[in-house]
DNA sequence: CGTCGTGATATGTTAAAGCATATAACTAGG
DNA sequence: CCTAGTTATATGCTTTAACATATCACGACG
């Protein structure tokens, strides 16, 4: 075996993603049987998904991520830094803040205000 | 037919993204074929694909804007227009600035910088 | 005109997503 | 203990992405 050529095709979604689908749709209470009837899918496809052994197609992938308020965005490569660090920022805001210049709005919210 | 009810699955791939990915392959000159090659598929699957009658699984997806330096991010929908303003400010600097405003680097390429 | 490079189409096969259904495992709550 | 809600697994079927191969249409170029 050459060794290092091809590796290519994931055979499972990247944890990250996949913790991030999870993570959004119990923050907002949902089981998979709720998320699977708002994307059309059923409660045993989402399991598959979440639990890693199902590569959906993108159009599944933007549904999910789309009923999550979230999207599926083309970003050159550049840029991704960049964008990772809006997303954290937006995700986590006042990180390295005092913790009187916590913003003020919903932080008893069951889910953050973008997500209600 | 409840009319507005379901209407949910896309059948082919965002025009939007299929022209981006069409745009960004011609700009370095590869055929269908090298692209293919590069991606580990066949020249018909390409075609397929970019003239939107195949939609790709993810991690399909994923190695075709990740050769084409891109990657695919999930974004929060709040977030989606600043993204996209950052993406398009990337693609075409100076587009609403003084010209003497303007970025000094690499105006010239016949792609931008991260292309190359 | 013929040839070559490119892209689109067609046929057939294999693998896997998508779908339905049933059920086991586990966790509360009664 | 029993029940209900949730998640994971298993079986079987349908659809389709993925792959291989061949071919056609088109344009450029000699």
């Amino acid at each position: 075996m050459p060794s290092q050529l091809k590796a290519k095709r994931l055979n499972r979604l990247p944890d990250e993603l996949r913790s991030e689908l999870l993570a959004a749709r119990s923050k907002r209470g949902w089981s998979q049987a709720e998320l699977g009837k708002r994307v059309g899918l059923p409660q045993t496809h989402i399991s598959g998904i979440e639990t890693g052994k199902i590569v959906p197609r993108y159009d599944t992938l933007l549904d999910l991520v789309r009923v999550l308020d979230r999207d599926l965005l083309v970003v050159p490569r550049a840029l991704v830094p960049v964008v990772r660090a809006l997303i954290r920022d937006h995700q986590d805001p006042g990180r390295d803040l005092e913790d009187d210049d916590r913003p003020l709005y919903a932080i008893d919210e069951t889910e953050a205000p973008d997500e209600a």
